[in-house]
DNA sequence: AATTTTAAATGGTTAGACCATTATATAGAA
DNA sequence: TTCTATATAATGGTCTAACCATTTAAAATT
């Protein structure tokens, strides 16, 4: 029912009172708050105790500390950029496995691929097409351009997600993203044949959402992600590509 | 390709010690870190320093601070408990409405059903039937039982996680409901015919599931929680049930 | 034996100083 | 004049040393 009233730390009540005006927008991102010696002034705190709070400001991805003259906290906002740090975590200590993380994003990205195929405006539409028109470029152009493709891809879904008009999967594919990446970046290879494939997911992802057939995107976004998981672990290290059967870690 | 070497700070080496410490499992879950005044002698820095450093870990969930005689740090390990607090930020900065989280939750619940499907075994099979009974009795019984369905449909919604063997289900489910129960707990009324319709819900789910069905599954653990959404969105304020579609916050 | 009091361990806070980094201003050289 | 090197000052980072607040455990008292 009720939360611990703990508010013996007076830091805490400065990590609050500064979110909140980040929060509720009394600040706004770039703002700079004002020098140590003068926060601390303000609150009437030591500056110990203020730099304990903006730890705490800083660790949540709230403010960002710049060093020298004109220094001082500047303002983010609000982001998801600390979620990524806590998922590399879970991968490190093994609780998490990648081929974990990567079936979650098959899933998250055919549910992307169906609401926007249930959403996507003609406006939308063109721009995907767009999208795999330049990715067409990028293959069967005379120089074929791995890089750009890739890019071309990465943006593709991002649009996807946009379309979704779900602002909780924009946040979830970037933080899985940045995790997939720390990790298989250097396996990305992308052979000619490789690059065909992914092409044709592209199209095929385009034309389901074109026509608005929700289910037949989901299924080819998720099979394209699994593809890439597929020879991701393939390349990794022959290991199992199903993820295993882990106990539960909660009691249930 | 490569990330700012700050490394300019000292508290940010002491994070990072002990942070590889609790991750490769050398400290554990219930340790006690030694006292503030040993720590600052084994790392030869200031105390203040020292507490900067454990404000960091203990905001990332590594850590929690008792107070008192035999107090001090105790281990807690890693955890997805500070996804909870971003997720909230997020809501209460407006960047994540509670509707774009429930149409998530959506997703990965059918997901979670889907995956369940195809790989509940036997005994997770009897698990489900078990916790169906368990529901009915509530439900059918003699004197229908609110708070018990409620807790059983929880765990219904936990076991799956776990017979999905994805760890990543279980944090992300576990981080969704800690918000939602946050504004929605107060509305569940559940009166008596809906408590029926909730138990048809689990009782199909888990018939689909027993028989391996996966779409099936997805689409009846999806229009369970869709149904649930629903109701908590009219009785909220008569808003809209379609989440608005929102600009792209990133560029693409 | 139960209760109250006291003492000690430990985190929380303060004050004041000095160090390290960096943008800007100044001085000097071309 | 214009470029470059140097000095200055603002600001975060760290240190020392002390005292306050909370809590557990031991000691004293009833």
């Amino acid at each position: 029912m009720f939360r611990v009233a703990s508010q013996n730390r007076v830091f805490q009540d400065v990590v609050n009172q500064i979110q909140e005006a980040i929060i509720n927008g009394k600040l706004s991102t770039g703002d700079v708050l004002p020098p140590e010696r003068d926060l601390k002034a303000m609150f009437d705190t030591s500056r110990g105790t203020l730099r304990e709070a903006l730890r705490v400001l800083e660790e949540r991805g709230l403010i960002e500390i710049k060093l020298g003259v004109h220094g001082g906290a500047i303002v983010r906002g609000v982001n998801a950029d600390q979620v990524t740090g806590t998922l590399a975590r879970m991968i490190q200590s093994q609780q998490v496995a990648l081929n974990h993380l990567a079936e979650f994003r098959e899933g998250v990205e055919g549910s992307v691929a169906s609401l926007a195929a249930q959403r996507a405006t003609p406006d939308d539409i063109r721009r995907l097409q767009q999208l795999v028109e330049e990715a067409d470029g990028y293959v069967h152009g005379d120089s074929p351009d791995r890089d750009a493709f890739i890019e071309v891809d990465k943006r593709f879904h991002q649009v996807l997600a946009a379309i979704s008009g779900n602002p909780v999967y924009i946040f979830v594919l970037e933080t899985i993203h940045e995790n997939i990446h720390r990790y298989y970046d250097r396996y990305l290879s992308m052979k000619r044949h490789e690059l065909e494939e992914n092409f044709v997911d592209l199209r095929d992802i385009a034309n389901a959402i074109a026509d608005h057939r929700a289910d037949e995107a989901r299924v080819l976004a998720q099979s394209h992600v699994l593809r890439f998981n597929r020879r991701m672990a393939a390349i990794q290290g022959r290991q199992a590509e199903a993820p295993s059967r882990v106990e539960p870690r909660i009691a249930v």
